[in-house]
DNA sequence: CCATAATTACACTCATTGGTTATATAATCC
DNA sequence: GGATTATATAACCAATGAGTGTAATTATGG
């Protein structure tokens, strides 16, 4: 049926079953956050919708499928911020901070916490295959902001990945750990995380950072 | 059972069970590791061992007991090794080198990597409680050293909760990466980590400090 | 070599759960 | 209003996996 004008109902069915669709995996990713994917089960998610386990398949396919697209939604909107990033010329060290500042605002999110909590063993190759060179994309886009603060002057010679490693690290732990999310906002921990990644433990006591 | 006092025998039968005991714990471990606890399965256990599952329960009395004792185990392995930093006296730095080679030995074990991708959320309240608190007196040693280091002065002021949080986080993700370990031993990674932590990524061009 | 205890194997139960289907109700458009 | 489509309910199925009863087998000590 190529119904051509009357676009509007049928957009307003479509929003209506996008808008339906995306509750459904925000409550499926909340539910795995909080006790895992293998223990959640389907009628847990339709429970906590409160609608019946039927009906969530009218929105999803499978299972798997739920926690593939919570994956690829975190993802999609990592490369979204990505694209801002990519295009300014700040020096390599704003744009680290600006890079991992976005990297934990989606942190905050439950697909993106859902992006570090799970393991995605369970999905199958081709979807696992899929994550996996999305996932690796941002790393290099994170390895190549440190190679260029090294090419910079502005940070100094080091193992790239090992480096990129480190602070991935840092941050996709924060998630384990918010359960007794008594402590600061995302925002705060992320300023703390790259002072810290930046400047090191170390105390200047006789080194103004200006360089001679 | 309270075994009295013909101890010899029992010492070899109970030693022979202990040997045993801590196999299943190893095979466990790293099929938890490598597909999770939920999807594995005591016939998968027991498969890899070459016995029946009903063996198992000869060993241990549950699954759960079998995460826990795997967690218990990686604990008692980390606070055993702690006893020997604390004693030592050396600069605060140092020390934190050491306590931080030391955990990313932890963490290279079977117990070590299963402390850190398990979600422990299987367990009793109870022994998730245990659990935590160990954990904690890690974390807190952890924590006191940085003090330590601030009051000596060879650490600028931080937070430093916030501060083990990010190390923990860098070392505890490193397990998760490891499927793919093509790469540099767990000692190099340290090693590299450490020093990312202590001097920062930004180049301090006047200091003539690159051996390595 | 026998009696006792430890260990192991087979087969079973029982509950959970992911997924499916038959069918009923509500909305949409001609 | 009536046909078509979207959405929901509830019962059902097949598979899996944790845990157990029993009985056979092995090792130990006298």
């Amino acid at each position: 049926m190529d119904t051509s004008n009357w676009t509007e109902n049928i957009q307003s069915r479509d929003e209506q079953r996008q808008i339906k669709r995306m509750a459904v995996l925000r409550a499926a990713a909340k539910l795995f956050n909080e006790f895992g994917y293998d223990r959640t089960s389907l009628d847990d998610i339709a429970g906590r919708l409160k609608v019946s386990k039927r009906t969530l398949y009218y929105y999803i396919k499978s299972k798997d499928e739920i926690l593939f697209e919570c994956n690829r939604f975190a993802l999609k909107f990592m490369n979204d911020a990505l694209e801002d990033s990519k295009s300014s010329d700040l020096p390599a060290l704003e744009r680290i901070e600006k890079f991992f500042k976005a990297y934990m605002e989606l942190l905050s999110t439950d697909f993106g916490a859902c992006l570090v909590l799970s393991k995605n063993n369970v999905l199958s190759e081709e979807s696992r295959n899929f994550l996996r060179q999305e996932r690796k994309k941002i790393d290099v886009i994170a390895r190549e902001l440190i190679e260029e603060g090294i090419a910079e002057g502005s940070i100094s010679p080091c193992n790239a990945a090992m480096t990129t490693a480190a602070i991935f690290g840092a941050f996709n732990w924060v998630p384990h750990w918010t359960k007794s999310s008594d402590s600061e906002s995302y925002d705060e921990i992320a300023k703390h995380f790259i002072h810290l990644f930046i400047n090191g433990l170390k105390s200047i006591k006789n080194i103004p950072n200006n360089n001679s």
